[in-house]
DNA sequence: ATGGTTGGATAGTGCCGGTATCCGAGAAGG
DNA sequence: CCTTCTCGGATACCGGCACTATCCAACCAT
């Protein structure tokens, strides 16, 4: 496959390609001479899979680069590769550690953490950028004047827990750990598109329910 | 409160403000004299809910002057309104018609909205950003050769549909009509971060209690 | 041989959040 | 009253990012 038939087999244009190829989202295809490269199948997947988090995950180039150099990676064990994976994906700023709402915030996690008894979660809290994203949001949400902390969350923590033991049982179906780890990382960024699309649904479907069409 | 008042406040630089009072998204100030303005509490108000969707939520600005645009029409009935912010959430882009993985996966979405009897979302089909959304990942998952259809989404699904009717409740806890419509958008915008947060946290907690921190 | 492709290098584009600069009109202090 | 500081508003500009257009030499098909 050379880089024209690439292009029309993924629908990604060539100027594309060769950008992807720059920026070292996509490996360079087997050199036939100074004017040729051959890509096989692996190429096209990988494209796929490039456009998939670009287009519908949102990650910026840069992430997507980083991503797969995890994906890639052999050397690492299972869950490090997962979890360096996951966490390079795109974060919400830095909390101000000085303001009044991220202070509470961030108590009103630990303490919803307590609560649900997520050990492990808690051991990483100090490192992990889920944990730090949560205490961005619950702090916004009550500068806005919301009464938004551990007693809220707990349900929905309860059933995202629930959520994320169908993620590992679907990811663990996965014959290779290869396979594993990439469907975890897909998982990740293009099953939340997935699940916000469904949650948005249900909102329609359970509003209409209540309210009507009216 | 004038604006350099209302840039210490909320932090947010008086460049900035300016910048969101030239693009619509925060209401110009009481005029006192040609020189001055003053603004109230509803302007910071106003104005953390402009910077939370937009740093939290990711928005872009074009698309919180048209949530606000909806959230401050008074003239709409209820649901509308609710619906009219959430559909300018931001949107995957369109789905090509012709692909044949989105055909199919037109049919997947549609199977499982029979299996789960959502029948409103189901009317709502062709006009709801939501359901485009859930065709467009879901057809990029079976791009990448995932058999990613109703079956393993009806769990998810049902999953969600607790998260919505859990929302709607929350919702119904504020008292006026204004303040709900208020916090279903923040619901929709803010939450979903947080929601995204706890779903990696649940993740990161049942992975490591599955597999260790090896 | 020759005209059309090919891959690679480089520079440019369009958008978008946000900044910097400038200005004339008050406000504040003496 | 006069000077100096600060204010709000208009305008031009900036930097990052995801692409895209152009150019060029090498190659392949006729």
């Amino acid at each position: 496959m050379r880089l024209a038939e690439l292009s029309r087999h993924s629908g990604v244009s060539v100027a594309t390609i060769k950008y992807y190829l720059r920026e070292g989202l996509l490996m360079p295809g087997r050199q036939i001479n100074a004017t040729t490269a051959e890509y096989d199948e692996e190429h096209l997947r990988r494209l796929r899979l490039v456009r998939a988090m670009i287009q519908i995950g949102r990650l910026p180039v840069a992430t997507v680069r980083e991503v797969l150099g995890h994906v890639d990676d052999d050397s690492l064990p299972r869950t490090i590769r997962l979890g360096a994976a996951l966490w390079a994906l795109p974060q919400v700023p830095e909390p101000d550690e000085d303001d009044e709402y991220v202070q509470a915030a961030h108590q009103e996690v630990d303490a919803l953490l307590d609560r649900l008894g997520w050990e492990n979660a808690k051991r990483l809290a100090t490192i992990s950028p889920a944990y730090r994203s949560l205490v961005v949001a619950v702090a916004a949400f009550r500068r806005l004047g919301y009464g938004w902390g551990a007693e809220q969350l707990v349900p929905y923590a309860e059933l995202m827990h629930r959520t994320a033991v169908l993620d590992l049982d679907l990811m663990e179906t996965h014959p290779s750990q290869a396979e594993q780890t990439e469907f975890a990382v897909l998982g990740a960024i293009l099953n939340e598109p997935a699940m916000r699309a469904l949650h948005r649904l249900a909102q329609e479907e359970e509003s209409s329910r209540r309210y009507g069409f009216e």
